[in-house]
DNA sequence: CTTGACTTTGACGCTGCGTCAACTTATATC
DNA sequence: GATATAAGTTGACGCAGCGTCAAAGTCAAG
């Protein structure tokens, strides 16, 4: 029979943590003295072994008291369930790890790390209303690696990039809807010119520009009522015209 | 200005949360109604998104308090600081995912997984042990990962082959006990038998056996107390039969 | 003046103990 | 048997960052 400070000596641990797994009622002593005090038997040694397992695995201890004393518990289980949990925790700290670098990288070499760090938080900003308007749309279509490169391009851009990508979709806009007041042709010189621009502006997030995405984002700006409705809002007819336009020149080019 | 409901609906955190912030004076707002009511204007709007920002990269409020409030804080010695704290979490869980993956293998396809579990412990406390008595000496002069790699080679041992590493060493010593007492020459035979089984001992352990490393160890036998006393426990001329004959063996065999 | 929507403070809960504090017991010494 | 000392006991608070009541006060509108 061993007191609690003897056991707490033996298995590493505090005598606090002792009486905190007996409160719990993780580990109980094997008996106790008429005064209260607790003692523990070989039995008893074993268990808290077997606790300190698990524990260092990183499992909590109502996890550690389900495995231990629910009958029948179903062990490969929960430590494959631990095992995805932990992953999680992972995934999770590598994503903080690429935050926290992004933004030492952005603040170096930069004036004013106040701006920096808000203009950080703008690019943010803009990437997660992108991310719930169209998050959805762009992943079933491109897939979960396409959309985080293209995510992950844009929030690296500095604030003269960014500037410029901004640009970019401002003029294509603008043009878009002269053109399409103007009631030019979709065949036309001007919108050959307007579909380059798209080209550019595309390229400054996809991971590699192709034809076939090309014209299959051409193609949601007509069958989805979201895009439509982005490039349509002054002007009815941007969308279309946009789509008949990249049809003709990037099917042309080949 | 804005109630503190419209705030938290701007910003996207909880109504509490900004009294929480308010409470440890980390957001306090722009003033406060004769009834208590809080009021925040843009300057708290601004103040929260940058709270925010940090928020995100997994820092405590603490930190994020002293880069918002104290003039002149070393912005970039925070965040490279967070940074490394990060890595060290991750560091920490890869180990867990490491732990799990192993005890996860090493509990399948075996009959009582109960079983599987004590042993892995087991294996952990014999080298917990040995890191404990030999750990910082064989770290100087092997390195790191060299010791590394031997710890996870005894940890990923099946209980045969744990069981073969064990009755080695216990074989090398016995025999070594009745060289030394009959008086045998570290020259003989019998030594060069000796020095083979700890050959193969070590090459148990070892990432890759070497003659350098092999006579480096031999030396350690008579040059480090506790390594000699290991050898000499039981009977005295041991450690130094062991060194001789692992020199000659060694050295003759090129 | 009443209703209903907001807001306030206060307090417990969660995790896994560390760290007092105030008391009671066991053990060794004289 | 008295006493000093070591070891044990049960509370209770503290930590981080809020979520989640509860009880009570406040505001704008009708």
């Amino acid at each position: 029979m061993y007191s609690i400070r003897e056991l707490s000596e033996i298995a590493g641990v505090s005598a606090r943590t002792l009486r905190y797994y007996d409160q719990i009622g993780l580990l109980k002593p094997a008996y106790t003295n008429e005064a209260g005090y607790r003692f523990y038997g070989e039995q008893e040694i074993n268990m808290l072994q077997q606790i300190l397992f698990y524990r260092e695995r990183g499992m909590d201890l109502k996890s550690i008291r389900k495995i231990l004393y629910d009958e029948e518990f179903d062990l490969a289980g929960a430590l494959e369930e631990h095992l995805r949990d932990l992953e999680q925790q992972k995934n999770r700290i590598d994503l903080l790890i690429d935050l926290v670098q992004r933004s030492i990288r952005a603040m170096k070499g930069v004036g004013d790390m106040r701006d920096a760090e808000k203009f950080q938080a703008f690019k943010e900003n803009a990437v997660k209303q992108h991310e719930d308007m169209y998050g959805a749309e762009a992943r079933r279509k491109y897939g979960d690696e396409e959309v985080d490169e293209a995510q992950r391009k844009v929030l690296n851009m500095t604030e003269e990039e960014y500037e410029r990508f901004e640009n970019l979709g401002k003029e294509i806009r603008e043009r878009l809807k002269e053109a399409v007041l103007a009631d030019v042709s979709p065949d036309s010189e001007e919108a050959g010119r307007i579909v380059m621009l798209h080209k550019e502006w595309l390229g400054m997030t996809w991971k590699k520009y192709t034809e076939e995405a090309h014209k299959a984002m051409a193609n949601l700006y007509i069958s989805d009522e979201r895009f439509q409705a982005y490039y349509d809002r002054e002007v009815p007819g941007c969308a279309v015209f946009l789509e008949q336009a990249i049809r003709n020149k990037v099917g042309a080019e080949k």
